[in-house]
RNA sequence: GGGGGGAUACCAGAGCGGUCAAAUGGAACAGACUGUAAAUCUGUCGGCUUCGCCUUCGGAGGUUCGAAUCCUCCUCCCCCCA
C-alpha cells in the first residue's frame, strides 16, 4: 500500500492525498461506507460505484466470520469477489463488537470469547485468530484487534484496556508477519490508538502506535458518547503524535460536522453507520441541513428531495413521495435514504478535498458546518 | 315472525360495581441513532390554569355511598331459525 500527500492546508492541519491498494486508488480525505456483513445495507454495489462514488467500503471480521463463514469466503476468493465490489475493502477487527456486544462476551488478556448473537455458540477471538480471519476475508486494510472502551470509562480501566490493546497489537503484528496473504495481493495492518478520554493515555497510546505503524494508523474508542469537543481535542492531540506520512483513520466518525472537524485536524479516512442507518430511519443529510422525512410537514411538499443533490434519487423522487414511502414502510424508502446520505457524505469529503487543493478549506468548512448541521 | 349477540377513545379491541381517562395492538405526532445484534428503538397520544380538576365508554332515565360495568325504555348493528 502506498500513500502520497498531494496538498496540505495552511490554516488547518488538513491534507489531501492518494492511497494506492491492490484493488485500486483512494483519494483522501475519504468516507468509507460500512458494509458489516459484506453488504452496505440497502444499497446495490452498482449504485455504490456509480452514484455514491464510494472508493472503499468496510466489512466486519466478527460478523463475516459467523456468516457466511471462512470456508465460503475462501472459496469465493475473498470478500471483494464474493460481494461483487472488486475494489478496496477494510475490515474492522471485531474490536467494536467487544464494546457493542459487551453483554454477551468474556474479555481476558488472551482474547475475547463471543457468544454468537445468531445462535449463542461460543467463539474465541485472539489477536492471532483475528489476523487469520482477516487474511481469509482478504481485506486490503486489516484492523488490529483492540478493545473499544465504553464511555464513561474509569481511568484505571482505560489504562489497563489500553495496555491490553497494545499487547494485542504486538501479537497482531507478529501474526501478520508470520502469515501470507491468501489471494496473492498485499494486505496491510492498521494499529489503533486507544486510551479513552484521558490525555496522558491517548498520548502514550499514540506514541506506541507511531512506533509500530507502517502503512497507516487509526484512532479508535471515540464517538462512543463523549462530548464532541472532547473528541476533537483528543483527535488533535493524537494526530500531533502520529506519523505525518501515512494515512490516519478516525474510526466510527461521524456526523458531517465531526468529519469536517476531523479533516481539519489531519484525518484522512472516516467510516460511520450514520448515513446508512439514519437513512433507513428517515433522517436525511443534505448540504442545507438535516431532514426527518417522516415529518408531517413534507406530506404535500412535491419539491425534489434535494434539487442539486449528489445522488440520482435526489431529483427522481419528491419529498412527499419519500415521506409516503417511509410511512408505508416500503423497503424503497430505506434504499433511497441510504443512497442519498452516502452520496452526500462522499460529496462532502470530495468537496473538502477540492478545497484543500484550492487552499481555502478553512473558510469553506466553517460555512459548511453551519449549513449542514441545521435542522430543516 | 321467532330466538340470540352486540354498541368502549382516530381504528380494532380488553374491561363487566370502586384500584378506569379506561389494558393491548394499530394509526397519528415527535424524538433518538457515530469502527451496525438496528429497514430499529423511545416518548406522546380526551380537555385544562396538569403533584390537581373537568368531560367521556350508543341515547334517555333509574338502582347504589360509588356505574363503562346492574335495571328499564329507545336507537342502530350482527347472527341463527322460519
Amino acid at each position: 500500500m502506498d500513500f502520497k500527500i498531494e496538498a496540505k492546508d495552511i490554516a488547518t492541519k488538513a491534507r489531501s492525498g492518494q492511497i494506492t491498494t491492490a484493488h485500486g486508488k483512494i483519494e483522501t480525505p475519504i468516507f468509507m461506507p460500512v458494509g458489516t456483513v459484506g453488504s452496505v445495507k440497502a444499497v446495490q454495489v452498482s449504485d455504490l460505484k456509480t452514484d455514491v462514488k464510494a472508493q472503499i467500503i468496510l466489512g466486519n471480521t466478527y460478523h463475516l466470520y459467523l456468516r457466511p463463514g471462512l470456508e465460503v469466503l475462501k472459496k469465493a476468493g475473498g470478500l471483494q469477489k464474493f460481494n461483487g465490489w472488486n475494489r478496496p475493502i477494510l475490515t474492522d477487527s471485531g474490536g467494536y463488537q467487544v464494546y457493542s456486544l459487551s453483554g454477551t462476551r468474556k474479555l481476558s488478556e488472551e482474547g475475547v470469547v463471543f457468544r454468537s448473537h445468531i445462535d449463542g455458540s461460543k467463539h474465541l477471538f485472539t489477536p492471532e485468530r483475528v489476523i487469520d480471519i482477516e487474511r481469509c476475508i482478504g481485506a486490503d486494510i486489516m484492523m488490529a484487534f483492540d478493545e473499544c472502551t465504553p464511555y464513561p470509562c474509569s481511568y484505571d480501566y482505560a489504562r489497563k484496556s489500553m495496555q491490553m490493546t497494545h499487547a494485542w497489537l504486538d501479537r497482531c503484528i507478529a501474526q501478520y508477519n508470520a502469515t501470507e496473504p491468501l489471494y496473492g495481493y498485499h494486505q496491510t495492518l492498521f494499529p489503533i490508538v486507544q486510551g479513552s478520554v484521558y490525555k496522558d493515555l491517548r498520548r502514550e497510546s499514540a506514541e506506541k502506535i507511531a512506533s509500530v505503524a507502517k502503512e497507516g494508523c487509526s484512532i479508535g474508542g471515540l464517538s462512543v458518547g463523549e462530548p464532541k469537543e472532547v473528541m476533537y481535542e483528543l483527535t488533535e492531540l493524537v494526530c500531533d503524535i502520529l506519523p505525518k506520512d501515512i494515512p490516519r483513520y478516525l474510526m466510527g466518525v461521524g456526523t458531517p460536522e465531526n468529519i469536517l472537524e476531523g479533516i481539519a485536524q489531519g484525518i484522512d479516512m472516516f467510516d460511520c453507520v450514520m448515513p446508512t442507518r439514519n437513512g433507513r430511519n428517515a433522517m436525511l443529510f443534505t448540504k442545507n441541513g438535516i431532514l426527518n422525512m417522516r415529518n408531517k410537514k413534507w406530506a404535500e411538499d412535491f419539491s425534489y428531495i434535494e434539487e442539486d443533490g449528489a445522488s440520482y434519487v435526489d431529483t427522481l423522487y419528491t419529498k412527499a413521495y419519500l415521506r409516503h414511502l417511509f410511512h408505508a414502510q416500503e423497503f424503497l424508502a430505506g434504499m433511497i435514504g441510504s443512497l442519498h446520505n452516502l452520496a452526500f457524505y462522499l460529496w462532502l469529503v470530495g468537496e473538502a478535498r477540492k478545497h484543500i487543493l484550492l487552499g481555502d478549506f478553512a473558510i469553506w468548512k466553517s460555512g459548511m458546518v453551519k449549513q449542514v448541521m441545521q435542522r430543516l
